[in-house]
Formats: C-alpha cells, sequence, structure tokens
RNA sequence: GUGGGCGUAGCCGAGUGGUCAAGGCGCCAGAUUGUGGCUCUGGAGAUCGAGGGUUCGAACCCCUCCGUCCACCCCA
C-alpha cells in the first residue's frame, strides 16, 4: 500500500475547516497591516538559497530537497520563504515600488528532516516581509503584527524574545570575542560546540547541553559588542516594544540559525514548551539582497509555523468552526424518478444552493440515511406520485413537518430559507 | 545523521507460542411493501507493516528493512 512520504500529510476534509480559519485569521492580519500576498514557485534555483540562507547552515548543508531537472538545472524545492521573496524582489524591479514594499505568504516549505512532533518535512508557514526600510519602527510594525496574532488565535502565554546580533560592522568583532572566549574554555564544551568554534561561534549560545550552557552564561553578549549605530538602532526599537505594552525581553543567547540575520531577530515561543518551543521568529536582513546580487537593501521578516499554531491550538483546547454542509440532498424513489431527480439537483445548483445526492442503486432508507450523514438542512423527496404531481416533498432533516412543493418552486422555498 | 517507544480491518483496540485473531466506532443491509437521526439484528472488511529465521506450531521469540511517535540536532 501507497503512503505519503515521510514527513508529510494530507490534509483531509475534517481537517480542512480548522486549516482555513488559520489561513484566513493570517491573510487578515496581513492585510490590517497592509501586506499584500505574494505567490512564489515552491522550486527555486539552488543558488537562491545557497547564496541567501548560507552554506554553512544546517538547513542548506543538510536539509534542502535539491534536483537536476531534465535541463540540468539544479532546483530546490524551497525550505524558507525569505530568500525567494528576496529574489521575487529583485526580478521584478521591485526597488521601483514605494519602500519599504510589504508582502506576506502563505505555503508548503520542504526540509529534509527526521519528523517529530511540530516537525514535518512538508509544513506551513505564514510569512511576512518588509524590504526597503532600515527604520526600527517597521521591526516594531512586524513584531506587533505577530504578536497580535497569537494573541487573536488565542494561543495562551507566548513569550517575546528578542536581541540584537550587529551588523557587518560590528558582528565580526564580536564573533572574535566569542570564539576567544569559549575557546578558552574547549576542554569543557560538548564535541558538537567545538565542532561549532571554528565554523559558527554564534551556535554556541544555544546549545541545550548544560555544560555548554553555563559556560555560555558568562560568554560576551552581542549587544555590548554592538556599533554605535547597530546600538542606536535597538534602543529605539526597544522603546518603541515598551511603548506597544506587549511584554518582551532581551535573549542574550538568541542568534538563530540562518546566515542572514543582523541586527534584530526575535522569536515567539509558547510556555507550554514540548520538544518544538518556537512557534515563530524573525529578524532583520540588511545584507540579503545585496548578497543574491540587487543593490545593499534592508529588510526584515517574520514567519510562523501553521502546524505548530495548531499544536498549541489544540493544546489550549481550541475547537474548529463546524464544516461546510449542504441545504438540501435530493431522494430518488424508484428508477424511473432518478433522471428527474438528477435534473432538479443540477438545477438547484445553478441557483446556488449546496446540494448532494442524488445517488442511484439504493432502496430510500439507505438514501435517506445518506442525506442525515451529509448534515443537510432538507431531503428533497422526488417519487413517481410526486413527479405525476408536479411537485416533491421538502422534509426538514433537524425537525419539522415534511411539506409539498411545486418543482419549479423549490429552489426559491430553499433558497427563502437560507 | 544519533538514540528510544510503537506497528493487529478506514479508525480505536483486546490478544505475549497451540481451536476458523475479541470488542467498539464507522460502513452496507434488514426490523411487513416509498422516508433519516434512537434501538435491535445481520453482513462486508485483517495475507496480524514487509521479508527472512527459530519451532511440530508464531500476531506473539530472533534478525533485517520500512513506517510511525518521542527526544537529540536544527528550526517553523
Amino acid at each position: 500500500m501507497y503512503r505519503a512520504p515521510r514527513g508529510m500529510q494530507d490534509i483531509l476534509p475534517d481537517d480542512q475547516p480548522e486549516w482555513h480559519y488559520l489561513l484566513d485569521r493570517c491573510a487578515d492580519i496581513a492585510k490590517r497591516y497592509g501586506y499584500r500576498r505574494i505567490d512564489t514557485p515552491i522550486v527555486e534555483s539552488t543558488d537562491v538559497f545557497l547564496r541567501g540562507v548560507g552554506e554553512t547552515t544546517d538547513v542548506v548543508e543538510k536539509e534542502m530537497y535539491t534536483f537536476l531537472d531534465k535541463g540540468e538545472n539544479s532546483l530546490t524545492l524551497r525550505p524558507e520563504f525569505t530568500a525567494a521573496i528576496c529574489r521575487a524582489y529583485l526580478e521584478h524591479g521591485m526597488a521601483s515600488w514605494p519602500q519599504p514594499v510589504r508582502l506576506y505568504s502563505i505555503g508548503p516549505l520542504f526540509r529534509y528532516d527526521r519528523p517529530q512532533a511540530g516537525r514535518y518535512r512538508q509544513f506551513h508557514q505564514f510569512n511576512v516581509e518588509a524590504i526597503g526600510e532600515a527604520d526600527p519602527t517597521v521591526d516594531a510594525e512586524v513584531i506587533d503584527m505577530a504578536g497580535l496574532l497569537y494573541e487573536e488565535l488565542g494561543i495562551p502565554r507566548t513569550s517575546l524574545l528578542v536581541n540584537s546580533i550587529g551588523d557587518e560592522a560590528c558582528r565580526p568583532s564580536y564573533v572574535a570575542a566569542l570564539r576567544d572566549y569559549f575557546a578558552r574554555h574547549l576542554g569543557d564544551l560538548c564535541a558538537d560546540c567545538r565542532g561549532r568554534l571554528e565554523r559558527n561561534p554564534l551556535r554556541l549560545l544555544d546549545c541545550k547541553n548544560s555544560v555548554c550552557q553555563r559556560i555560555g552564561d558568562d560568554a560576551p553578549r552581542s549587544v555590548d559588542w554592538l556599533c554605535d549605530a547597530c546600538a542606536s538602532h535597538f534602543a529605539t526599537l526597544s522603546r518603541y516594544l515598551d511603548r506597544l505594552g506587549r511584554p518582551w525581553q532581551v535573549d542574550h543567547r538568541l542568534v538563530r540559525g540562518l546566515d542572514y540575520y543582523t541586527r534584530t531577530v526575535f522569536e515567539y515561543q509558547p510556555h507550554d514548551v514540548g520538544g518544538q518551543s518556537t512557534i515563530g521568529g524573525g529578524g532583520r536582513y540588511d545584507g540579503l539582497i545585496a548578497q543574491l546580487g540587487g543593490r545593499p537593501t534592508p529588510g526584515i521578516g517574520f514567519a510562523t509555523g501553521l502546524e505548530r499554531i495548531l499544536l498549541n491550538l489544540k493544546k489550549a483546547g481550541f475547537e474548529a468552526p463546524p464544516p461546510a454542509r449542504p441545504v438540501a440532498y435530493v431522494v430518488a424513489i424508484g428508477e424511473e424518478t432518478a433522471a428527474d431527480a438528477v435534473a432538479l439537483a443540477a438545477t438547484l445548483r445553478r441557483r446556488g444552493i449546496p446540494t448532494a445526492g442524488p445517488v442511484g442503486g439504493r432502496g430510500v432508507k439507505g438514501q435517506m440515511r445518506q442525506a442525515n450523514a451529509s448534515g443537510a438542512r432538507y431531503a428533497v423527496i422526488l417519487g413517481p406520485d410526486e413527479l405525476a404531481a408536479g411537485e416533491a416533498q421538502l422534509k426538514p432533516l433537524q425537525g419539522g413537518e415534511p411539506r409539498m412543493v411545486p418543482l419549479w418552486r423549490i429552489a426559491d422555498a430553499l433558497t427563502a430559507d437560507t
């Protein structure tokens, strides 16, 4: 028996109401903040992610679905949105639009990872980017939008962690200081961290190993190494965040795993932590557009995992909106009425009435069971007697008396009740 | 990539070496002839994840693979 690929799943009809509820909430929030939707291809040239996300990141090194198409071009199933959106920004000359360009996307991403709670190989994100503005007002805007989304969805007790990791001017010296510091504790570090020391010292900060954590407690803090411009940016953002009234805290160990981040980085975490503690996060990427071949252009973005939102909503006792149900279910009695029943159902649908049935080859009882199971409000029953009289029986399925209605008025009767 | 738990009908789930593998949900049908929901009755549906091995005999023991869940790693 065939199954969906590992770590990927079908979104079944019963799952659709909650799924679409979520999509709608995201789209609504984005709209309220003035963000417009963009959809990009699910595959991109591999280079977009190689150069955008960073060649030494885990995402690029071991998690990408990369393949050669028949023209020998290397393509990759997008593992994240930001690099792809920036590619679109450049390709379509969005630098000539009013800045910042505010965009959002919703769709599937792919990462070849070992699946576990809240982590899948195909997963979905709501993603937001504001490209072309370096001012911290935009940082505050994006951070606030994410917070409001969680608030309105009713995810209880998320905490907002923020940090600033500097830019190309000040980060190198900070990284050097960090490397020096950890090098002095080399013997006590876990094996992973010893490896990370050379390649990406920032990552030592969020190692889960308790010994490494204790060493990290006294490590140099990025906020102490910021250049004047970065320090001022962070100070201003801090004022804005305080003024917004949403609780937040600086997390000196927050660094995030993608290379393009500069200055502001942030994460939202539900308190009720399982294995996957981050529900959403993002940050500034002032060097990314240039990295992809454009003129230097600042940007900031945010992404949240829809599956993780759902995970948290369900833990909080979230109930999905009720599924869509037909208004009418047409029941045909006997072979000779089947054609007229099919035509009657077709007529109702043309009149805009959601209609299911008829299904032949079953008894009346069987069809009535179907009608009931469909959740339809009315059974429209057509038998030889009704047909002869030019009418059909309209039977309310949630209580009430059946009545006879002329065939030509059935749509009106149903519409009047809708 | 590493470690651990688990894999019995569409779903849940008993059964841990020996009759034709329980039960529940769901599905289909019937309970006097053309009417659902409750109840009752009946039926269909399982090569017990796959392959190999041990044994007179395996769903139950062993091995391999696959899948799944959880954790590490990483991240959403």
